[in-house]
RNA sequence: GCCCGGAUGGGGUAGCGGCUAUCCUCUGGGACUGUGGAUCCCAGGAGGCGGGUUCAAAUCCCGCUCCGGGCCCCA
């Protein structure tokens, strides 16, 4: 029996690799540009730092484990609570605010199916020790950059939980429920919920409020249902439409974590089916669970399996230069290579031992921009053949010359 | 955890109780001892696993595993 790759896994071959790389390369591009830095903690952590701040929806589909000193273990689901960790461990001095970025595959048992993965990876920023209303600009300006910069097709929804929470006050310990069905868009289990309680009142205000989508005339609606502060939802919108972010006011977005404080943001694509988010964030505080001051952040992560999917761009491909290798000047053959290797020229080396023709037809199957052949009779002259694996077209050009003359063919039409 | 659909050489398939399991592609070699993509020849390679029914199972039945899609949840 073969072993199979274990549910919910992938193997990426080199084509798809590629283009994974590409996509990380335009994020890590946009994140640094705007000044944040990588940061990479471990791939398992005590299941205690999830535990403690992600109630039990996440909590239950966490890979744990018990090493062999009886420590109980968790592939990490998520990157936001071990980045805050290491924060509150290692950075609670360093100056505010802090702007990190973090690429990593995390992991959930739930339910393979489109665009989910049991092994997958999340691109995120994290932007700590500010509350201001330029904090929340700043990363939600980010994420729609990224995605900008992928060629998605995308729509932006901004919410803020603090009215939500505001409003479901009065319900007491029942209010997490109450969001969590708010989140699902579950509006018969609301009703019901408030009708237990006996809160009709609340009810509609709540119904109305999470149905609330649109524009800017969403927060005038939002402000004859519920008493709050909307200062800083409204100058965040402003500034972000002044910089050309579209976007639309949510008030039904809840998010499934309870730990978002404010502002909240959501983002979905076209074409993935029911895993249409491919980015999520808004602002929190969790310093303080795990032991740190009380310090606010705010961050997102981009689904990176879901959005390589709907990126559709090429990654660049470098061009590759076949080195035929003939019995007995092997030297020969590997010196060339080693010298195109040196100006950073793709060079490859026959190692299977296969006459002029196989090698020529192999160098076609993989798709290499030109063959140098090296044969008794050339290393003798000093002139080594170019040949155009393109168009057939042959050249003999000086041994020494080789390398700037294959360096002006492969340079990149711009 | 629940619902639907699948599983035949590396990839794509045909057969749907009974010959040595079909065809395409692929991989390696050769025709062709120094010039690729074409052609021809040779070689290689398969019914997910376990059980049952039957004289006989890739084919029918059951269980499991895995894959795809949906619910839930999320990224």
């Amino acid at each position: 029996m073969r072993i199979e790759r274990p549910r919910g896994t992938r193997d990426f071959l080199p084509e798809e690799m590629e283009k994974r790389r590409e996509v990380e390369r335009r994020l890590r591009k946009l994140a640094e540009s705007f000044g944040y830095r990588e940061v990479s903690t471990p791939t398992f952590e005590h299941s205690e730092l999830f535990k403690r701040k992600s109630g039990e929806g996440i909590v239950e589909e966490m890979y744990v484990f018990e090493d062999k000193s009886k420590r109980e273990l968790a592939l990490r689901p998520e990157l936001t609570a071990p980045i805050i960790r290491m924060f509150v461990n290692e950075c609670s001095r360093m100056p505010r605010p802090l702007r990190f970025y973090y690429f990593g595959n995390c992991f959930r048992y739930e339910r393979p199916q489109k665009a989910r993965y049991r092994e997958f990876w999340q691109f995120g920023v994290e932007l700590i020790g500010s509350e201001s209303y330029l904090a929340d600009l700043e990363v939600i300006l980010l994420a729609y950059k990224m995605l900008e910069s992928l060629e998605i097709d995308f729509e932006l929804h901004i919410g803020h939980v603090g009215l939500l929470r505001n409003l479901l006050k009065p319900l007491g310990e029942e209010s997490s429920k109450a969001m969590r069905l708010i989140d699902k868009k579950d509006e018969e289990g609301l009703r019901k919920l408030f009708s237990e309680l006996g809160m009709r009142d609340l009810e509609e205000k709540v119904l109305r409020l999470t149905e609330l989508v649109g524009g800017k005339e969403v927060i005038e609606e939002a402000k004859e249902i519920v008493d709050f502060d909307f200062n800083h939802v409204e100058k965040l919108s402003d500034l972000l439409e002044s910089l050309g972010v579209k976007h639309r006011i949510n008030f039904g977005i809840a998010r499934g974590l309870d730990y978002y404080t404010g502002v909240v943001f959501e983002c979905y694509a076209k074409g993935l089916g029911a895993q249409k988010q491919i980015c999520g964030g808004g602002s929190y505080e969790l310093a303080q669970i795990f032991g740190g001051e009380r310090t606010p952040a705010t961050g997102f992560a981009i689904g990176f399996d879901r959005v390589c999917e709907l990126f559709k761009g090429d990654s660049v491909k470098k061009p590759v230069v076949v080195i035929v290798n003939f019995p007995g000047l092997e030297k020969n053959a590997f010196e060339l290579a080693m010298r195109l290797r040196e100006s950073d020229i793709t060079a490859v080396v026959d190692v299977m031992g296969r006459n002029l023709k196989k090698q020529l037809s192999y160098a076609n199957d993989i798709n290499a921009e030109y063959a140098v052949i090296i044969g008794e009779s050339e290393v003798k002259g000093g002139v080594f053949r170019v040949k155009n694996l393109k168009t057939g077209e042959q050249l003999d050009v000086e041994a020494e010359n080789i390398t700037t003359f294959l360096s002006e063919l492969l340079k990149p039409k711009t």
